[in-house]
RNA sequence: GUCCCCAUCGUCUAGAGGCCUAGGACACCGCCCUCUCACGGCGGUAACGGGGGUUCGAAUCCCCCUGGGGACGCCA
């Protein structure tokens, strides 16, 4: 709790327009962490009536590919996370980035290093030998010793040789740290390329970015790039540390620990409003809301509300909140869902019956996936599973004949249906049950599906009194 | 190892010194509803990591311990 109100106070109302950014590196899907990132930038971007903008920091060319960003911009897309301008790619910025390298080199805060890349492995394996954390001391190029020939130098900046750093986190409250623990990194490589750590720094500031919001696993490195702010008298940002997402075992979130990229969880037919919904909660609470749509979110999101605190991944409560969507969904998008899913053309037969039967086939599904799986039946005419040949047997389709002669005797209507039902099995003196379940085996070939009278309804007179001659053959 | 961060049911959380006999949600277990399966309703099991302080009073403030996590690259 230290520090946390008063820094509230004191930086939650800037006059300034707020301007979060998601910043990416283009090396693989966007994940559950990253697009929790995301989501908290955009909620607070929109909360205060801001902007939230992409960057994508494809400055590692080796590791960066093209599909990873299409991959990106179709993840947040998906989950209705969309920049308010064009995304801005890092690599394009390289020669700002240099330019502010050699302003900071020119006035004294940054000088050139001659060390080669094997002295540098040399240092840090020694002090692992010795047993001592490796810090870089750059003290002689500091001190302007004589530059060896055929060496290309990196610029690395002079931190502070003594003093405290405060960094006040959103989130973290203030967190401090001693220059000493701080060393000379690097601003520009050898071939002139800049760091993550410098680019990061100079591609917020001209952005306009005023608040920055990331993982917790960058919170040391805010003290470096705060090195880089101060020397160059910028303003810093505020910064917000949210903490990492693990999975059930409590050990940083990978794939073993099942799906974590976000198209995964479309794949599995999540919704994106659940995954939003999830994230949110992971983290973030308002009293005893777990059901908050994205205007509710907006509404409530601010960053005094975060915890600290690493949470773990619950596949169960996130499958559980999609059930509840799925509930709340439209359900003209939940046919379209289903359609796409089973392959059927919008207009076919099928997709009507369909259409009929989502209203009864929503409640008991919790993702798309098994939604389109329950309501394969009405394609065409089921196969039996176990259960349901089991229940069809010789006394199960015993009351079928008669039942079909009575149905087809009946007005076609859910009520009608199912008063036919109930007056069949009095008249042959069975329960209710005994009469339903060979029928519902009959008409979808298992033994759960949604109520009877509603199937009948989608299903229509001819194809069901056709299932029904079907089992009994 | 060094530095930084964190700590309430199994999980996500509510909790700003008395409203706490610690609340909600998921999961789990009962019961109800019921033509099946779901949905829904009702109920139950289950937590303040340990030790010291401060205070009339601590889940809440302070310190230590323990336990977790993260960072220590010419990666991002």
């Amino acid at each position: 709790m230290l520090g946390r109100p008063a820094i509230v106070r004191t930086l939650a109302t800037p006059a300034m327009t707020i301007r979060t950014r998601f910043a990416p590196s283009p090396t693989g899907y966007l994940h559950i962490g990253g697009a929790r990132t995301a989501l908290f930038n955009y909620l607070f971007s929109r909360h205060h009536g801001g902007q939230f903008l992409l960057r994508i920091e494809d400055t590692d060319k080796a590791r960066s590919t093209e599909a990873a960003v299409a991959q990106i911009l179709e993840s947040l897309d998906w989950l209705g996370l969309t920049p308010d301008e064009p995304p801005v790619l890092q690599s394009s910025r390289e020669a700002r980035h240099a330019e502010i390298a050699r302003a900071l080199l020119a006035d004294g805060h940054a000088y050139e290093a001659y060390d080669t890349p094997e002295e540098l492995a040399a240092m840090r394996a020694e002090a692992e030998a010795q047993k001592r954390s490796f810090r870089y001391d750059g003290r002689r190029w500091r001190e302007g010793a004589p530059p060896p020939p055929g060496i290309a130098p990196v610029i690395r900046i002079k931190a502070p040789l003594a003093g405290e750093m405060l960094v006040p986190d959103l989130v973290q409250g203030d967190v401090r740290v001693g220059y000493a623990e701080l060393d000379d990194l690097i601003l520009l490589r050898s071939d002139g390329s800049p760091t993550y750590l410098h680019a990061v720094v100079v591609d917020d500031h001209d952005m306009g970015i005023t608040h920055v919001i990331r993982g917790d696993d960058h919170l040391t490195n805010t003290f470096r790039q705060c090195l880089i702010y101060d020397a160059l008298g910028w303003d810093r940002p505020a910064f917000a540390h949210i903490p990492l997402i693990h999975g059930a075992d409590g050990a940083k979130l990978s794939k073993r620990h099942g799906a974590v990229s976000v198209l995964d969880f479309r794949e599995q037919g999540l919704l994106p409003e659940a995954v939003c919904n999830y994230l949110l909660r992971l983290g973030w609470g308002h009293g005893d809301e777990e059901f908050l749509t994205r205007e509710r979110a907006i509404d409530l999101f601010d960053l005094p509300g975060v915890g600290r605190a690493a949470s773990r991944m619950d596949y169960a409560k996130l499958s559980h909140l999609n059930g509840l969507w799925i509930r709340q969904a439209a359900p003209d998008r939940l046919v379209a869902e289903v359609l796409g899913r089973l392959g059927l053309p919008p207009s076919s037969t099928a997709a009507g019956r369909v259409a009929a039967l989502v209203p009864d086939l929503a409640p008991r599904a919790r993702n798309l996936v098994e939604l389109a799986e329950q309501a394969t039946f009405v394609v065409a005419m089921p196969v039996l599973d176990a259960k349901a040949a089991a229940a069809l047997d010789t006394a199960g389709r015993a009351h079928l004949p008669a039942l079909a002669q009575a149905l087809d005797a009946t007005d076609w209507s859910r009520t009608a249906l199912e008063a036919a039902l109930r007056e069949q099995a009095e008249f042959l003196g069975v329960k209710l049950k005994d009469l339903a379940q060979p029928l519902r085996a009959a008409l979808t070939g298992s033994l759960q599906s949604p109520p009877l009278d509603a199937t009948l309804v989608a299903l229509g007179r001819e194809e069901s009194l056709a299932r029904i001659v079907a089992a009994l053959a």
